[in-house]
DNA sequence: GGGCATTTAATTGCGCACAACTTAATCGTG
DNA sequence: CACGATTAAGTTGTGCGCAATTAAATGCCC
């Protein structure tokens, strides 16, 4: 049952699956677990968690091109297109093409959208209490998140052993 | 715009919303990127992230009720279903009825689905590469991960708060 | 200025995640 | 044994994520 202490470079494939099986499963398991906590908190605004994060950026940034949107969501045209389309007819954002490039379109807060903040104002508190993190936790993971998504990145990109 | 050190307890709820979507946001680009090196390694074999878990799994037990498989993945039958019709129809899983209880149905690897675990052997190794983390890094990730998604699940069920 | 590559959104198609519902088998209690 | 409750899969519908394609505007270079 208790597995022996192997050093990492003499870990056999066995090992080697499961411990890969459980870094990226429980990567998964925590971001579902998130995301059922964010509907719960958020149905009674009526957005779903990735329009959250939408909105989270626009509150921000109160106007800004669908390219920058997705730049910051990572996400592409694919998948935001017909979020905002939905937000759009929720009466929280309104759509425009630039004046400037004809192919950018703009995205802005509307009125409702705006006031909507207040609303989701406990959303962030609610969250952390969920978490039960401390402050150096939850930085603690952030950083160790990025510097992973980083590696990941590049990893998908410009190295070699993965493009066969 | 630098931001002044402020105590935990005094964050101001700008701050908090700040906090939030980044530990939210980094969560879920991380679990995306994740996702996206596997698809890469995994399109050779013609499995998905997801079907790539499951596989997983039965590799590890062979032969399991759909019930036991969700728990494992944490994932319904509104989810497992078609994908494990996907699956049979690979013709790496077979599925039939539980002599015992017709209720349940058995997942259990085809020879196809058993050779394949051959073929899929490089992939944690190069999913390793790809994180550059070393044992310790991912174990201490793992952690974080693991408590977050037990908090997370118990806030989601018992904490007052969160149901209003 | 004319023609071609690039950029930006939108659309289409597929698979996953989840809620709500349906169907069928089993269990439990009288 | 009967009958209501519970359990296990499957189905339906909605939304997200992403690849591939399309359409339109812009930039560039001769």
């Amino acid at each position: 049952m208790t597995k022996p202490p192997t050093a990492p470079s003499e870990r056999a494939p066995q090992d080697l699956l499961r411990l890969d099986r459980q870094l990226c499963f429980s990567l998964n398991a925590a971001s579902r677990a998130f995301g059922a906590v964010y509907r719960t908190l958020l149905k009674d605004l009526g957005l779903t968690y990735p329009q959250y994060l939408v909105m989270l950026v626009l509150w921000e940034h109160t106007e800004l091109p669908v390219k920058r949107l997705g730049e910051l969501l990572r996400l592409d045209s694919g998948t935001l297109s017909p979020l905002l389309k939905r937000l759009e007819a929720a009466g929280l954002v309104h759509r425009e093409r630039s004046a400037q490039d004809e192919r950018s379109v703009l995205v802005r807060l509307t009125p409702a959208g705006t006031v909507l903040r207040e609303e989701a104002a406990l959303v962030p508190v609610r969250i952390a209490t969920a978490t039960g993190f401390t402050a150096q936790e939850a930085g603690e993971l952030r950083a160790l998140l990025e510097k992973l998504t980083l590696a990941l990145d590049g990893a998908a990109f410009d190295d070699g052993s993965l493009c066969d």
